[in-house]
DNA sequence: CAGCTATGCCAACACGTGTTGACTAGAGTG
DNA sequence: CACTCTAGTCAACACGTGTTGGCATAGCTG
């Protein structure tokens, strides 16, 4: 085995120990803290080094949060799924992964700081056209009519997370997956395929 | 008329309109920019009167907040509307509220802040508690199912406001009222009334 | 008018922030 | 070994924050 194994773009230099862990150490402080109140030296003081590291590998907070933050939803196939599945296999997918490491996942990171960060907030606007509406183009052919059902699963799916991982409110923590499966699986489910009345333009 | 209109407790002091402008501001700058962002030195210009104004009044930041953010959801009584149209109107309610004039709502003000700050979030809970899982209970009468469902609601009520008014969320944005009434009024109606599937501890 | 109190402004403090530059050790290379 | 470049620390700057105390002024009260 030789000493550069990935012989691609990085040359594989001598402080990506340090990189990954100011990374590591980013991603944590900004899913429980939000973008404004993480500091650049709790963040440096979590990974045992020096704050002026971490403007020299990242330049300065901004983009530090943008390399700590990368969104990938990975949304299960849609054309796999059962078309009368589709609801509860979402929902199903976002708890597991919120189940998990909360603090691990983006979303929930990308949700707490985009209430008050408008940046944030289009990156977030982002996710959901690049991610979101594509579920929705799966089931109708309608632009329009795909833009307003996925908005509606975005109202479910995020007011779920809101509830659950970031306002913990008491009634939905407690309440088993299994629950949460079935009640907002069925509403993101009608918001996929159900009717809407035709009151669009 | 004498001095006195409202001889009741406050004794009128000469100061009342630069509390009232504080507050005013305050409420505005709060709901623009949440708790965090929202700075004493900003509140104090838009009032036009000094920084240490505002303290000597309201304390410090955090009392100032807390007078400036009184939440009354003036949910409508449930009682005096039908059963089956609970949801319509409760997201009609709502949608009204904000169209209006969305800095005045305290709801988003706190909801806003509720994502980086726990205080703020705790206070989100009490409101919850005290004016949302009433509403449940005048459909069930058992406690654990109530909160169950109110929390349901919570979840599509807030997804709501955090879509439309905070993320603002394109196709939500530009969606008619009256389709969102239709739409997540039905299924705020389900979670009220609708089947659980008995998967109660 | 004299005196007191409420109302307001000014200047400053103490602190935490992101960010920068100079400087030290230490590995890698001729 | 001598030289170079990287990885890292330290101290400091410039700024914005909440907060405080002192001082002027205007209005009310005797």
């Amino acid at each position: 085995m030789v000493v550069g194994m990935n012989d691609v773009q990085p040359p594989a230099r001598r402080s990506d120990a340090t990189r990954a862990g100011i990374l590591r150490a980013a991603r944590a402080r900004f899913a429980a803290d939000g973008y404004q109140r993480a500091t650049i030296r709790a963040i440096a003081a979590d990974a045992g080094i020096d704050p002026s590291m971490v403007m020299r590998y990242y330049g300065n907070k901004a983009q530090l949060f943008a390399a700590a933050v990368d969104v990938d939803l990975r949304i299960p196939d849609v054309a796999r799924v059962p078309r009368d599945r589709l609801g509860e296999t979402l929902v199903a997918h976002f708890i597991r992964r919120w189940e998990g490491d909360p603090a691990d996942d983006a979303l929930l990171t990308l949700l707490r700081s985009a209430a008050t960060d408008e940046s944030v907030a289009e990156r977030l606007r982002g996710i959901f056209r690049e991610q979101v509406a594509p579920v929705a183009l799966a089931v109708t052919a309608d632009p329009a009519e795909a833009a307003l059902r996925a908005g509606l699963v975005a109202t479910s799916m995020l007011g779920l997370a809101l509830c659950r991982q970031i306002l913990m409110l008491p009634p939905i923590v407690a309440a088993a997956p299994d629950v949460l499966v079935v009640q907002v699986g069925a509403t993101v489910q009608r918001y996929l395929t159900g009717p809407l009345g035709g009151v669009l333009p």
